[in-house]
DNA sequence: TGGGGTTAT
DNA sequence: ATAACCC
C-alpha cells in the first residue's frame, strides 16, 4: 500500500486487514461520562467487563514520534539543491547528524568531520551551531501533535511522546456505534504478531496505529518532514518499538510480545533511563544483558543504587513504566553555549558572554515571559579531565532588570553583563591563569507576565501609571513594578 | 564530542 | 550547585 503526499510517495507496509464484528452497536451507556474514559464492553469473548478509571495508567496507548535525521530534513528543506546529495550538518569538528544518502556512504552521527571526510570527500556539509531553525521547526512538530491530544512531551528537538489514549477511546466508541465493520492496522506490528480482534487492547493500539499513520501524514502534509513512530501500552514500550523500523516507517507493540522487545536489547544501556554511570555501576554488578537485570537481586541491587533507582531500573528491564506524559508547555530554561579550544582572558570571556546575551534576549523577548533566575556554566579545559565536568553559578536577576525585559530595546545588556562578570569570578581566580572551553549563559525561572485582569490591582496601577515609551529615561521615573509583586500568576 | 534540554538529589 | 538523564 502507498500513502501519496505532496511531494512524492512514502512506503508503508502492507495493511493487515480483517473483520471486527462489534459486539454491542450503539447500545448502553455508550457515552463516556465526564472525567472518565469510556467502559468499553466486550462481548463474546470475555466473561467480564472492564472499564477504565479516569486517569487509569492500565490501559494507555502511546505514541513515540522521532524525526529522521531531523537536522538534516531542515537543512534540506531550506535549501531543496542539497536533497540528492550527501549532507552532513557541522558543529565545531563533528557532523552531529547527516541524511541518509551520506549514511548509505558511511557517514555515521558525532563522526568527526576528518574521519567523515575521508570516508566521503564529496560529502556537503552544512554549519549547524545555530539552533534557531531547528528549534522553530521542532516546535511546530510538537504544536502540530498537541492537535492530536494535549498530552505531548518532548524529548530533545526531535521526539515527543503523546497520550492517545483518550482520543483512542472516543473512536473505539464511534466504532461501536457505528456498528463497525473493520480496523486495519497501519505499519509494522513488531514481531510480525497475530493481531487479535477480539482483545480490546490489541484493538485499541491498532487504532492508536492508525492515529500515529495521521500524524507522520499531518508532519508530512505541513511541515514536509519525515519521521518513525512508534505506539504502544506506555512511554519507554512505544519509543523502544519506533526505532524498530527505521526510516520513515511505524510500529505498533501488542502486549504479547513486550518480553521479545526489552529482551532484543543487546545491553543494558540500551534502555532509556539507564545512562553511562548506571551502566558502569551495573557492569561493576557483573550485569551485562536485560535478562541480567531482570533476574539480579532486588535486595544487592537496591544496595547498589538506593531502593528508588533499583526499583525503577529494575521496572524498565521489564518494559514497565508507569511515567505519565507530562505536557511540556514552553520550555523551563533559555540557554545558549558556545564551546571553543581556549579562552583566557577576561577580555575574551566578557567578549563572549556578551555574544550569548545578545542571542538569549532575543529569543527571550520573543518568548514573552521573563526569566528570574540567571545562570553562568564554564568548562576548564584539563587533560586529565573527567571529561564533561561543568562547573555553574547562578543568582536572581533584580526586580528592577526584570522590567525592562519585555520592553523592547531598554538597556538590560549592561547590568546583566555585569552579573554574569561576577558569576565568573567567583568560578575564576583572575590572579590564576584559566583556560576555558566553554561558556554558556541560561534564564531560567521563567514566569509569565501578569494578566492585567479588569479588577486586579495591577490592571488600575497601569490604567493610571501606562509604562512611558521614551525607554531611555525610565530611571528618573517611578515605575510600577508589576513583575515583583507577590500576585503574579 | 555539540548545543541544547529535563529531573532528582 | 551538581549530577544524572535525554536528544
Amino acid at each position: 500500500m502507498q500513502l501519496s503526499y505532496g511531494g512524492g510517495c512514502m512506503e508503508l507496509p502492507e495493511e493487515e486487514e480483517a473483520d471486527w464484528l462489534c459486539p454491542e452497536p450503539g447500545g448502553r451507556g455508550s457515552h463516556a461520562a465526564p472525567g472518565r474514559v469510556s467502559s468499553t464492553t466486550l462481548g463474546a469473548q470475555s466473561g467480564h467487563n472492564k472499564t477504565l478509571p479516569s486517569g487509569s495508567t492500565a490501559h494507555r496507548v502511546i505514541v513515540h514520534t522521532d524525526l529522521d535525521c531531523f537536522y538534516a530534513q531542515v537543512e534540506m528543506i531550506h535549501n531543496p539543491e542539497l536533497r540528492d546529495k550527501p549532507l552532513g550538518v557541522q558543529q565545531k569538528y563533528l557532523v552531529v547528524t547527516c541524511n541518509y544518502e551520506a549514511r548509505r556512504l558511511g557517514i555515521q552521527k558525532l563522526m568527526s568531520v576528518r574521519d567523515a571526510k575521508e570516508k566521503c570527500p564529496e560529502l556537503v556539509l552544512v554549519n549547524g551551531e545555530d539552533l534557531t531553525q531547528y528549534r522553530e521547526m521542532s516546535y511546530k512538530v510538537t504544536e502540530l501533535l498537541e492537535e492530536f491530544s494535549p498530552l505531548v512531551e518532548r524529548l530533545g528537538f526531535d521526539e515527543n511522546f503523546v497520550d492517545i489514549t483518550e482520543l483512542v477511546e472516543k473512536r473505539l466508541a464511534q466504532l461501536q456505534r457505528d456498528g463497525c465493520s473493520k480496523v486495519s492496522v497501519s505499519g509494522h506490528v513488531y514481531n510480525n504478531q497475530t493481531v487479535n480482534l477480539h482483545d480490546v487492547m490489541h484493538i485499541r493500539l491498532i487504532i492508536g496505529s492508525q492515529i500515529a499513520a495521521e500524524m507522520r501524514e499531518a508532519m508530512y502534509n505541513r511541515l514536509g518532514l519525515t519521521g518513525c513512530a512508534g505506539v504502544a501500552s506506555n512511554k519507554l514500550l512505544s519509543k523502544l518499538v519506533s526505532g524498530t523500523f527505521k526510516p520513515n516507517q511505524q510500529t505498533v507493540l501488542l502486549p504479547e510480545s513486550c518480553q521479545d522487545l526489552v529482551g532484543s536489547l543487546d545491553h543494558i544501556s540500551k534502555i532509556p533511563g539507564i545512562g553511562y554511570k548506571t551502566t558502569k555501576r551495573l557492569e561493576l554488578l557483573g550485569l551485562s544483558s536485560v535478562r541480567d537485570l531482570q533476574t539480579f537481586s532486588p535486595v544487592i541491587l537496591a544496595k547498589e543504587l538506593g531502593v528508588s533507582m533499583a526499583q525503577h531500573i529494575q521496572k524498565l528491564s521489564y518494559g514497565d513504566d508507569h511515567s505519565p506524559v507530562a505536557s511540556s508547555g514552553p520550555p523551563q530554561s533559555l540557554s545558549d553555549e558556545d564551546s571553543f579550544k581556549k579562552c583566557s582572558s577576561e577580555m575574551e570571556v566578557k567578549k563572549k558572554i556578551e555574544e550569548l546575551l545578545a542571542n538569549l534576549l532575543d529569543r527571550i523577548s520573543k518568548d514573552g515571559r521573563k526569566p528570574h533566575t540567571i545562570r553562568l556554566t564554564i568548562r576548564k579545559f584539563s587533560s586529565t579531565n573527567k571529561w564533561f565536568s561543568r562547573e555553574s553559578r547562578q543568582c536572581p536577576i533584580p526586580s528592577h532588570v526584570i522590567q525592562k525585559f519585555g520592553t523592547g530595546s531598554s538597556d538590560v545588556v549592561a547590568p546583566l553583563v555585569g552579573i554574569l562578570m561576577k558569576l565568573f569570578r567567583k568560578m575564576i581566580k583572575l590572579e590564576m591563569p584559566f583556560h576555558l572551553t566553554l561558556l554558556s549563559v541560561c534564564f531560567s525561572n521563567l514566569k509569565a507576565l501578569p494578566t492585567l485582569t479588569k479588577g486586579s490591582i495591577g490592571f488600575y496601577l497601569t490604567q493610571s501609571s501606562p509604562p512611558s515609551s521614551s525607554g531611555k529615561k525610565m530611571d528618573d521615573v517611578p515605575q510600577v513594578q508589576v513583575n515583583s509583586c507577590s500576585f503574579v500568576p
